[in-house]
DNA sequence: TGCCAGGCCGGGT
DNA sequence: ACCCGGCATGGC
């Protein structure tokens, strides 16, 4: 590990701005959300809260009375939406039943014991159970995703086979524990990611990372 | 038009 | 302990 993790940061946010995400929609909105991106465009994800919305389920009680089927159709746009609609019934099981409905009640619980009940929740992983401590529970708990592997890996900064808690541990040892930076910061390596660290076209030319790149370009795995 | 998107699970080695 | 196919829609 040869990066800098908080001047890698800054140059996120000099290049790219505030990204601001998940701003004011509420946790519960953005618990659903989490589930719904799973390997998924959010302008679809928008579409499927945008329907959840409208028919008025945001709300835990709402959401958990919607027939099965009902509630496919709602999200369909997200993709695998027979999978999603299982996944948000499933985390809405933990919700109900543990907290009362209460989001106030579930982050209230300590980090390390929440996202532990959450993974234990059929379709939260990693990734979605970070994403709602971090974004809908304002916890300090760094989120990892592909396109975070992808960036350290291809500039040398962490071993391809590097997993999900190796990577995290390492931002959260070179960090201060401040839920802001780490928002922030996840969001711009999603936005670096999008622009220039595809998986098969990477855009390295034009990438403001472009001067940190080893010699000869971008590494692939063995 | 194929490729890609803010993963996760289950079955086979 | 890895590796891989399945899951699905919409934008470029």
């Amino acid at each position: 590990m040869a990066a800098d993790l908080t001047e890698l940061y800054h140059l996120l946010f000099d290049a790219f701005g505030p990204q601001h995400w998940w701003p004011g929609d509420g946790p519960f909105e953005v618990m659903v959300g989490a589930v719904l991106t799973q390997n998924t465009n959010w302008a679809n994800v928008h579409r499927a809260i945008a329907n959840l919305k409208e028919a008025g389920l945001l709300a835990p009680e709402a959401l958990d009375q919607v027939p099965l089927a009902e509630l496919e159709e709602l999200i369909r746009p997200a993709g695998y939406f027979r999978l999603k609609a299982r996944r948000l019934r499933n985390l809405l099981r933990l919700v109900m039943d543990r907290y009362g409905g209460s989001l106030e009640a579930m982050f209230s619980n300590h980090p390390a014991a929440l996202r532990e009940e959450l993974l234990s929740v059929q379709g939260i992983g990693p990734e979605t159970a970070d994403s709602i401590l971090l974004y809908a529970g304002n916890m300090p708990v760094f989120v990892v995703d592909a396109y975070t592997h992808r960036v350290l890996s291809r500039h040398g900064w962490i071993d391809f086979q590097a997993d999900y808690h190796e990577i995290q541990d390492l931002f959260h040892s070179s960090l201060p524990e401040d839920v802001q930076l780490f928002n922030e910061y996840h969001a711009l390596l999603v936005r670096l990611g999008k622009d220039y660290c595809r998986k098969r076209s990477p855009r390295c030319g034009d990438c403001p990372l472009a001067g940190l790149l080893p010699e000869g370009g971008p590494l692939e795995p063995d």
